[in-house]
DNA sequence: AAAGTAATCCGAAACGTTTCGCGAAACGTT
DNA sequence: AACGTTTCGCGAAACGTTTCGGATTACTTT
C-alpha cells in the first residue's frame, strides 16, 4: 500500500507548525523567514513531498482540470479525426496554461440534468463540449447554475459557442465545382441532428439553388460522419445509371469512404468524378489523389475555446461566441467534368 | 459564482444528521429506515445534489480516475495514430469500468522523480504509460513507492509491461518480401531511443541476416515515427542510383510518408517498389494502394492494460507482463520485384 | 523605559465527505 | 421485571490542505 508524505510530516520533521509549512511551500500569503523556509524546503524534498491536489482543490475550489465532453457517441468516436484534432489543440493549449484534461467518458448526452452530473462533482473547473447533440436541457442547466463551459461546433443561446460558417463553406465547394463546369452535383449528407451536418446539408442545397443548378433528391444520400457509412453512400451514388459528375461530402471521412467506393467500382478520381470534402483533416492532404476540401480551423478554434474557458473560469470578462471562417483548399480530387474535355 | 448543494444542506432540510444522510445516500455501511431514506432522497433530488468527488476521494483514497502519460513528446503527438488508437481502447475499456481518464499533459518525460510528480498528487489511482522513453528513473521510483501503473510499449524490470514482439513482426515482413523474390530490401528505421523503434530496427537486420540477404548501410535511413520524416527518408532512398526494390518501414506513418515521396518522384507502388508498414493503423487499410503491414493489436493491448491496471489498483493478484503477437496483413503495396516480371 | 509596530509562529476552523463510537430507544426473551 | 439484542440516530474525528485570528517575541520610536 502506498502513501505519500503530507504537510504534517514535514511540520513534524522541520519542527514548525503545519501553517508555516504551507506558507513556506506556497510563498505566501504570509511571509516566513528565509532560514526556516530553506529548512522546510529541504525536508519537503527529502520526503518527496507532493501537495495533495484533492485536499487543496477542496478548499481553494479550483481543480485545475478541464473536462472534455466527447462528441455524440458513435462507434469508436474517440478515434475519429474530429475528436482527435480538437483534443490535440486543447491539450496543446492547456499544456501552457498548466491545466490537465479529463475526458468525461461517462457523459453520453446533454438531454437531461442527470446526464451531465459527472461534470458537477468538483473534479473540473469547467468544460468543453465537443459537437454535442442539439437537445440542451443539460446545457441550459449549466447556464442556470453558472457552471463555466464553452461549446465547440454546437449552439446554445446562453452559452459561449464556437462554430464555423458551414453554409458559406459549403458554398465555396459548390462554387468551385460550378466554376470547373460541373452541373450535375450530388452530396453525401451528414446527420441532421448534428449542427454541422444540418448546416452543411442545407448550405449545399441553398448554394445549388443560388447558382441555378438542379438539386436532385436521388443525388442526396444521408450518411454518418464516419468512413464506413461514406463508402456505403458512395456505392449508392456511383451505382445510379444517371450519376452526378461531382460529389460534395459532409466531411473528409465520408469523402475517404467515397474514395474506397470509387476504387472498388473502378471509377477514376478526378477524371470521372470530382470529390470535395469538408474539414481538411490531416489525412486528406496525403490521400491519393489529395483531397480538395473546405478547411475548418481546428487548431485555432480549439485554442480559442481553451483560452476563453479559462477566462470564464477566472471570472474575467466573458468573451463572445464566435463563428470561424472556412476556406477552400484545392487539391487533386476535383477537375473539369468529362463532357467538357 | 456557482455552488452546489452539500450533504449538510440535505441534512438541514431533511432534519437529520449529516451521517444519516451519508448512510442513506450510499446504502450503507449502516442501515437507515425506509421512511427517512425516501425523505432524504427526495430532498437530495430536489436540491440537485451531487456528491463532491474530491471530498469523497480524500477520505476513501480512491479517485476513480486513471492517468494517461502520453508518449514521448513529438510535434503534435496527441494527433498521431499511436496515441489515438491506444487512447481509444483505454477510454472504451474504462467506460464500462466507471473510471474517467485524465491526460497528464504536464508529464514530459520519465527521466527523474520530479518529472512524474503530477501523478502523485492524489488525482489518479493509477497510470498507464504510453511508449515512454527508455530512461526510467521516474518509473523505478513508482515501483519503489508502490504506485500502480502499467507500461504499454515499453520495458521496465519491475513494472507490468505490455508490448509486442517487434522482432518476430519485422521478420514476418522481411520473409514476406523475400518470398516474393525481393533481395534488395531497405528500411526506414525508427528512433533508437524508443523501444519499438530499436527492436524493429534490429529485428530487420537480424531477419535479413537469417535469410542470407545483404544489409546495405545506405539502404538504412533513420526517421522519426511521423509521416513527415518518413517522406524525407523516402526521398533519400528513392534518390539513390542503386535503390532497393522493397522497403520496410518502422511504422505505418513513415510508410505513408514514403507513399507521398513515391507520388512526388513518380515511382509506382507496388510495381517499382514494394512497401511494408508496421502497426496496421486504421488509415493504412484505406490508403491507395492499401498498405501491407504488420498488425499490432491496439484494441486488445489497451483493453488488457486497462483491466490489469484496475486489478493492480484493487490489490488483486498482479498479472504478469505480456508480449502480444503480431501478424502479417497482406494488401496491395507489395508485389514481385520488376526484374522477375 | 514605556509604548507602538512589525515579524513570527501556532492553533484552529474550514472545505465536503465517510465512518467510528456511543448512547437511547425499541424489541423480544427468559 | 430484568436481561440481552437490535435498530436508530447523533456527534465527532478523520482525510490533507489553506488561511484566519491571536499570541508571542523582537525591533523601533519617543
Amino acid at each position: 500500500m502506498f502513501t505519500m508524505a503530507t504537510i504534517k510530516d514535514i511540520a513534524r520533521e522541520a519542527k514548525v507548525s503545519v501553517s508555516t509549512v504551507s506558507y513556506a511551500l506556497n510563498d505566501g500569503p504570509r511571509s516566513v523567514p528565509a532560514e526556516v523556509k530553506v529548512r522546510i524546503l529541504e525536508v519537503a524534498s527529502k520526503l518527496h513531498y507532493r501537495p495533495n491536489r484533492l485536499a487543496r482543490s477542496l478548499i481553494t475550489r479550483k481543480s485545475h482540470v478541464i473536462g472534455i465532453v466527447p462528441p455524440r457517441v458513435e462507434f469508436n468516436m474517440v478515434a475519429g479525426p474530429y475528436f482527435v484534432n480538437m483534443l490535440n489543440g486543447i491539450v496543446n493549449a492547456y499544456e501552457d496554461l498548466e491545466q490537465d484534461v479529463l475526458i468525461l467518458t461517462q457523459i453520453k448526452s446533454t438531454e437531461s440534468r442527470e446526464a451531465i452530473y459527472p461534470l458537477l462533482d468538483g473534479r473540473c473547473d469547467g468544460a468543453i463540449f465537443l459537437a454535442p447533440y442539439q437537445e440542451s436541457v443539460g446545457i441550459n442547466y449549466l447556464n442556470e447554475i453558472g457552471f463555466p463551459h464553452v461549446i465547440l461546433n454546437g449552439r446554445n443561446a446562453k452559452s459561449v459557442c464556437f462554430d464555423i460558417d458551414n453554409r458559406t463553406g459549403m458554398k465555396l465547394g459548390v462554387e468551385h465545382l460550378a466554376a470547373l463546369g460541373h452541373k450535375k452535383i450530388g452530396m453525401i449528407q451528414g446527420p441532421e441532428d448534428h449542427i454541422d451536418g444540418f448546416e452543411r446539408n442545407s448550405g449545399f442545397i441553398e448554394s445549388m439553388k443560388d447558382l441555378g443548378l438542379e438539386v436532385r433528391p436521388d443525388w442526396l444520400v444521408k450518411a454518418g460522419f464516419d468512413r464506413c457509412s461514406g463508402e456505403l453512400a458512395g456505392r449508392r451514388l456511383l451505382g445510379l445509371k444517371d450519376r452526378p459528375t461531382a460529389i460534395c461530402c459532409a466531411n473528409d471521412e465520408t469523402a475517404l469512404g467515397l474514395y474506397t467506393a470509387c476504387v472498388e467500382l473502378g471509377v477514376k478520381v478526378p477524371e470521372e468524378i470530382s470529390i470535395v470534402g469538408f474539414d481538411n483533416a490531416p489525412n486528406s492532404a496525403s490521400s491519393e489523389p489529395a483531397l480538395t476540401t473546405i478547411q475548418q480551423p481546428f487548431e485555432e478554434m480549439s485554442g480559442h475555446a481553451s483560452k476563453t474557458l479559462m477566462a470564464l473560469i477566472d471570472g474575467r470578462l466573458a468573451q463572445q461566441s464566435r463563428r470561424f471562417d472556412t476556406s477552400l483548399v484545392v487539391r487533386q480530387s476535383t477537375a473539369r467534368p468529362m463532357e467538357d474535355k
